[in-house]
DNA sequence: CATGAATGAGTGTTCATTCAT
DNA sequence: AATGAATGAACACTCATTCAT
């Protein structure tokens, strides 16, 4: 039978050892015998479980961000309305960072020296997130929320752009406020421009 | 007389080669030979006029986003109030994109990959971006445009993250679209966003 | 268990490379790559063994030294009085590089094109060897051998550069005489030296 | 007219040049265009003046143990026999290198850090040096000073070897000491082994 | 399943030398 | 005679990946 992988219990050990290693060392010097040590493994033991390096990186990704986005749209079925929603996704996309600060330095600063190949990947992943941002918006012009001109793309793009722009910033000043306290000012911005495209 | 470096007419056309290369091969794939080779120079002339790799894309980064923000401060003179300021702003970020795809490319993805000591001093430069950014909020803020309650780095965050969030898209789409016709509505929705923030 | 490296086989086998491609090239054509096509493993490999370049050198200085002093101290242990360990010196000194003629180009050409810091770390090797000939000097004056004004340090220095010169002549005339047939005439030279010093 | 070289100003202030700087940084960081600053000339006008690189330290061996050799040779005129020879010999060779400290290191121990193809054509200019000790053997011989059976070639190895020998391990401990006061015991015991060779 | 020793491709940088001015 | 900008060959070292045990 072939390694049932992605539920072992070193498939998780390994990832998490490279999220550790990435946010301690930076992404140049996060080498796999480095992880492959921080997990408690032999070197050789990665590629049982990983096709390649760039494989650990996109599993992360992948593992990371997916539980990300889950944790979004389960909160999203709570919401009345595209209102409630946007603020969720603002407020949660704010507080899962806060509350995993390794992960937040390997996503918004390490892993973008990554090769265009991985990029290229990591956008699949971010698909997810593209979709439940634009289902959101739309839902929010339906409802009548959200202005009869605005542009599901566009409107998505300033969503996420807003949302990433801001924990990057965090990330680089290294975290010395609280990120969640933007988390309000943030949503109203976002909303008067969804609300009032000014067309 | 010493090599005057800055100046000479050799340091732009490497500057210009590297540019292209990058653009064509991907960060990993510009050897220092390769750039050499493009600009028509021996590799030991690049020695002549950059401290080391690095130097190249830092250089090169001052230099193109040097003129790229200088062009947006000259055209601000032109501007009675804060609203077409934000205007311009938007309208010139992404026409100048647009004429320079091979730069768009560099900027957007490439450059990204750079180690971190990298791009620490990619954001000394970006310094004068973000405080032009400030600059125009503030104002539009004195002059009643703009809500009193909005603050100016979040602002700023918002104008940055949303119109570097379109020109990588637009980038990674292969630059199907005219960037250009994207203008109006994005200056909309930030208009909209900073008249009312919602508080 | 972590790789041994100076008892692993490869650790010799490598050294033993490094020594015949010095000879046969010369210090300065002895590329790390040529070395390890001589011990028949991949570049890559001496850096399970070695920190760098110069470490190969200094092992091999270090581990060949080694033995040299050994030798000679073993043999010391069988002499009645000064005067026969001075002759073990000077007869064992010939002997042992007459055997190794890679060697003894090596030792006698090669390694002094080395680095500073390289000859630094050699001369901490030698030490053990400056120590042995103090030490028969300061016994033949005790014995009442060797005349009691004599300067252990002078004397040593007298010893160390005659019987160096005179290999060193040897390698330069590329070996075409018996070096062993020196040993005589030289140790009479010398214990005259140390008998009499004039004063 | 042919450049007059060995008599120009330049030559003699570019080998000068070369002293300061090799004893300054060592013989691995003595690059020409180093000299060159150091002798206030421009790189390309070393090369009017010797062919290469090589040739410099080459030119600066041979004008430098020229005079030493020379102002030898030039006492030896005042001496009744060999045995006041041979103090001279070794009195001079200590004062001459007591009074050039630069000259000291760069000849024991920058330049024998040359290729091995230098240290050739550096012998060529030492057998001056060499014939000056032989002779002296020669003629302590024929006076009946020295043993009959005393070999010219290795009284004079012994005699170069422990001179040699000496001058070093006075500038590797870095000229703490007076090198001038050996010199009476280092006669003394050379004597007595030229004397005396124990036959 | 796990190990870890072995592999070998790939590249930024220096510096002696040249030659157009 | 003198300049100095330009040249380009040469090389140590890293690290992702493999495979015999």
């Amino acid at each position: 039978m072939a390694l049932d992988k992605k539920n072992s219990q070193k498939y998780q050990l390994i990832i998490d050892a490279a999220v550790r290693v990435i946010a301690r060392n930076g992404y140049h010097y996060a080498q796999v015998s480095k992880i492959a040590k921080e997990a408690g493994v032999a070197d050789g033991t990665i590629y049982l479980y990983f096709k390649n390096k760039e494989d650990i990186l996109v599993s992360l990704f992948r593992m990371k961000m997916g539980a990300f986005i889950s944790a979004i749209e389960k909160r999203m079925t709570t919401c009345a309305n595209a209102e409630e929603k946007l603020q969720q996704i603002v407020d949660m996309h704010f507080t899962q960072f806060s509350a995993q600060p390794d992960l937040s330095v390997v996503m918004q600063l390490e892993m973008r020296q990554s090769a265009r190949d991985l990029r290229l990947q990591i956008n699949e992943v971010l698909k997810m997130y593209v979709h439940l941002m634009e289902d959101v918006i739309e839902t929010g012009k339906e409802e009548g929320i959200f202005s009869p001109h605005l542009d599901e793309k566009l409107g998505r793009q300033m969503l996420f752009g807003t949302l990433d722009e801001m924990v990057t910033n965090w990330v680089m000043k290294d975290r010395k406020y609280d990120l969640r306290t933007l988390s309000n000012p943030t949503f109203n911005m976002l909303l008067a421009a969804f609300k009032d495209d000014g067309s």
